[in-house]
DNA sequence: GTTCATGCAAATCGTTTGCACAATG
DNA sequence: CATTGTGCAAACGATTTGCATGAAC
């Protein structure tokens, strides 16, 4: 488990790009999407890059990473904890506008007696448009 | 998107005692770890029997499959909605005793105007054990 | 020039699947 | 005996890694 020594991170315009488009988007790519995204900027660009650039930015505290069920990572340029809705007919994902509660950590970490570092609320079911478009026709 | 027909399921031993164990077991087991408890009474047991046999329980809504960030889903045979801690120095996870929250749904529902099945809540943090291992001595 | 990042391909790891044979009903 | 389940090994798909080359500082 000796880790390997990093004494700095040096710029790197592929690493640049993906923050940049973390941060712009609302949706959350996935580390496919942002290759394929990105590919046309950086004709030679490999999936490894994407990958290990990820892990980098979330070392550096910049984005963070979503981890849901399904096979693939969500990745996001949000840092505060907020909530998702995963819709489970087309596979998006949005953020929950609900405040925080804080105090269910408080009443986890009694109930447990455990340190409570922070929570996740995912919500699952069938988005607007989904639901439209199951109702009419097929 | 064909699904395999299938007339019914027929019983086996194997799929009985992943049941059982599951049913016996507060801890949430991993599809390895049933391999390895059920390679002694099955000595020929595959891998791909306990993934099968894990599918179809949870399609005759027997167990339930939870996925994390963990590489590896852990299944149980809890039913309704509860709530989990996962012990990010050990990986332990265990349920929580908060009472469920179900007016979050109607709320989160109304602020996306999608469908909500099911919610989900995650507290990660150290559990009581790997505090205190960390406390004294290293 | 030393260190970090890239591209490529091979490796890893949890999970799934095709197939021939065994168990169930 | 028709169908489902098993064991085995190969296949899969997302992610990681080793290595030689290229960019950053």
């Amino acid at each position: 488990m000796i880790a390997k020594q990093r004494i700095a991170y040096k710029r790197s315009q592929q690493r640049e790009r993906i923050l940049e488009i973390l941060r712009n988007t609302t949706e959350h790519p996935t580390a496919n999407w942002l290759y394929d995204h990105l590919k046309q900027e950086f004709p030679n660009l490999s999936l490894g890059t994407i990958y290990r650039n990820l892990r980098i930015l979330h070392e550096q505290g910049k984005i963070s990473i979503l981890d849901f069920g399904s096979t693939f990572d969500r990745f996001d340029a949000r840092l505060d904890t907020h909530y998702q809705f995963i819709c489970e007919s087309c596979g998006k994902v949005c953020d929950v506008d609900l405040p925080v509660m804080e105090t269910l950590e408080k009443k986890a970490s009694e109930n447990l007696g455990a340190t409570i570092h922070r929570h996740r609320i995912e919500f699952y079911g069938t988005c607007a448009e989904c639901s439209y478009k199951k109702e009419d026709g097929k």
